[in-house]
DNA sequence: TATTGTTATACTCTATAACTATA
DNA sequence: TATAGTTATAGAGTATAACAATA
């Protein structure tokens, strides 16, 4: 079944769809909601633990000022929270706090019950294993570029 | 193997993968290239044939306003060409030239090279198969969000 | 009145450059 | 010198609001 793809053809066909789901993705978000990096930023504090803001930016791929500024919004709203840390003057330790964890692992966002709600009405149980299988690989790909 | 996904947990991996792919993408741009949008602008003309900026507005899951600065820039450097309605005068049809045709088909843009080294590095035919069974399923999904 | 498209303006997310503090 | 982080500034990509022209 190894239909010998061309890798820029799979790579224009990501591209694409990819494009459009974010472009779309962004148009729903409500009133104080988390938005796309604040949520990136939060769901990494949770699944790696604490952790210092330059860290933080090489995981996200981002630059230090980028997350920089995700991090500080977070910060004013009692999210995530700051520490020196003991043994390097130079770092900070950024941790989620129970206000922080909470935000994040209360669903009830607009983008996530819309997408869900999405998921549920327009996929079989066999594409969402496929779109599960997927993500990881998507991820190790934006990783390798 | 239906394993009951959750689909709030498919939208979660999907968003956190997708957004680290496309940041990383976004970093990866050439001189004088086309953007994201103007790729996506070109190629949706030269999938779809000539048509009017509202409409591809709609398609790409934009505000005609925005459509219409990258409409604007393209037609500046001669990769689209804009003719009016005969029957509707409101109207404009956007069509690609044979210059932005060039552009398109010139699959030796930074951002498709480098992606296409990662994927056919780091990823195994089957893989390549799934990524290109995904793509029309993550499309259709961000339609109906 | 409704629709197509444009102009003006602003917001979000990201970047680079220049700086401070610590190592 | 090198590293962690901050401040200042700019650019890309998007939005909404207000407008003009046509239907």
């Amino acid at each position: 079944m190894t239909s010998d793809l061309d890798v820029t053809d799979v790579a224009d066909a990501l591209r694409v769809s990819i494009g459009l789901f974010v472009r779309r993705l962004r148009q729903v978000q409500g009133d104080g909601e988390l938005t796309m990096p604040e949520t990136s930023a939060l769901a990494r504090l949770d699944r790696g633990g604490p952790t210092t803001p330059g860290a933080l930016a090489k995981l996200e791929q981002i630059s230090p000022q980028s997350m920089g500024a995700t991090l500080a919004a977070l910060e004013e709203r009692g999210l995530v929270e700051r520490r020196p840390d003991p043994g390097d003057g130079r770092r900070a330790v950024m941790s989620l706090t129970d206000a922080g964890l909470l935000a994040l692992r209360n669903r009830r966002t607009t983008r996530t019950t819309e997408m869900a709600k999405a998921l549920a009405a327009g996929c079989s149980p066999a594409e969402l294993e496929l779109l599960m299988a997927v993500a990881p690989l998507i991820e190790r790909l934006a990783q390798s570029i």
